[in-house]
DNA sequence: TATGAATGAGTCTTCATTCAT
DNA sequence: GATGAATGAAGACTCATTCAT
């Protein structure tokens, strides 16, 4: 994915002394495992990622280390696509539909989910990673801030979370349509007081 | 819950020759550990369900089957809190306010937030377990369902479990308000072709 | 060393579902190898004791743990030997020969030395055993305070002690007859202010 | 000790490019570990000492090298305070008193206390080492020659050895004038044969 | 010459599970 | 029926040591 900026030499080897590389194929293999919902444990790690056992512990302190930083960079994924979704609606100019097809296509994206799922699980358990799903939030939040108010934004928010765990748990095909619908009813939520006149 | 039902007996030390109990014991200790989070384990049950170890494996065949059954007594205990909310909200003949308040009610009770998550990640992490977490969907989507299409309430379901799991992972209070809002708005939802007009 | 109450069934497997010998003989296992001075780890524990490394960590919480009561063995079986050389030395009724002979004795005796050395060492590297050592002091302390002063008593044990380092250190035997005459000066030291006449 | 004596050459980074001090850095270091109690890793001493880790492979094949390098180099340092003390003792001309004196203030040095106590342990452990403690006991040996047998001497440095871990393992202060009576009257004992009269 | 990367052996510890009693 | 003992597999982590650079 990076740059393949090897030069003209052999190609293969790849990552025996290159510290970067293997840090980031341990990271790489950690953020997959906790994807596919398995336990992380030191070995599962170093197999995955074709480094001997011993390699995980000198490139991290802990497993906690390893984990957080797993989930970095899951959360890192999940912000560059969302950096995307922001430039194309940014371009559409405030039309709700392009929005609810940009958080359709997001639902539909299965590895992204069970990213943003694994993400969203270790910070239910762990207290310290909550910053790491709010993250998620605040994006989101700030995605919508332009075109609505900030409590719409954040009942948005929570509601594409809820059916993105949706998507995941039931399998049944989501409509689009209803998507657009709900949230172009949520954006245009009065605030208090202009309540329905 | 622990009605001294003993009958005619002798006093006995409490659960002792009482299988059913001593099993609910276990059951509870275990759905309790995976509320707080914990990791699940043989030891810890027994300690906190205040049984001999050997207990835990004598009622259940392994791990699996107890988490399974714990699983299933969190499960139990929100349809329990589900039937009190569809007999409140049957009584309020369609008042959308009333329902938003009793889901609102459910947002603010933590316990009954983090049994929930704690259903929602065993159902993410392990398949064969996601009729657990549906039972819940599909309570909600009943409820709904006589207030407004399957197709909203489906909305409705996915909307009010973001908003649970933001609850637990933001904590800003919740706005009544705005949540009432969002739920009437997603009930009042025009079904596909009767849009806008 | 327990009388073999084995009844007349068979006596051979020894330890099997006898928790008391089995931790008796973990422990043990663990004195043994502090006084031959090597580290201390389940694993040499284990073997040593012809258990399953399993075993050395189900009867003691942590390594710690072990250590401590393999020590503690070593304090008692040290304090066993102090009873008998108080014995002897009551019914002297107050020789110091007698006391020297005996101390003697003890200075002879490798393995109590060394019993005793690993006390010291353990001691003096762990802060929370010093209790352990100091037992061994006050046990001196009170055997010799029937004779002598009680600050006369600590140089005294704390003669014995470093003579007891410096037989195990250096091998040239020791002589009896100096230690005697040591011990006899020592016991007979005037008190602060009597000094000379 | 960091006396700028760099000589006319160029700034540098300060024991960079200078392998003695490096190697003393090191040896230091793991000096300072052995007194303090901890175990001894070639990491902990390269942390200790500020310099890379494989400095400490550099400089000394393994670890046995290291340690008895850092023995030595305590042992280097109670031989630097003894002869202090023989300096002073000598020019006392025989007074015993002053020799308890010096004694007492030895042993009111903690840390001197625990470099020879670590110096003992190691020496206890490790058959190897013994010469490292046999030193002190020559030394000591060596000094009182001139004012006692050495038979005496031998009965004093015991002495001396006991009564320094005494002062460690107890925390009571010590008695100067009761050391200086035990010292006087172990040095005044009479050879074999002389006894009383 | 010097050093950070690398790794496999070995440490403590936890645990599910089995089983004798 | 019940339960505490027992154990081997596996996990996290530490480290001496080797070696490429």
């Amino acid at each position: 994915m990076p740059a393949p900026s090897d030069g003209p030499d052999q190609a293969v080897p790849r990552s025996r002394r290159d510290p970067v590389a293997r840090r980031r194929a341990i990271t790489q293999a950690a953020a997959d495992l906790l994807v596919e919902g398995g336990d992380l444990t030191h070995r599962r790690v170093a197999d995955r990622a074709g480094v001997p056992l011993g390699s995980t512990t000198y490139y991290f302190a802990d497993l906690g280390e390893l984990r957080e930083a797993a989930l970095n960079l899951l959360a890192e994924g999940l912000d560059e696509a969302f950096a995307e979704t922001r430039q194309q609606t940014a371009e559409a100019d405030g039309d709700p539909d392009v929005l609810a097809s940009q958080l359709y296509d997001y639902l539909c994206d299965r590895d992204r989910l069970r990213a943003d799922a694994a993400l969203q699980g270790a910070a239910l358990q762990r207290p310290e990673l909550r910053h790491l799903e709010r993250r998620w939030a605040d994006n989101m939040a700030e995605l919508l801030s332009a075109w609505t108010s900030p409590i719409n934004a954040r009942l948005v928010a929570a509601f594409v979370d809820g059916v993105g765990v949706h998507a995941l748990l039931h399998d049944e095909p989501l409509d689009r349509a209803a998507l657009s619908r709900a949230i172009t009813a949520l954006m245009r939520l009065p605030a208090a007081g202009e309540e329905k006149k």
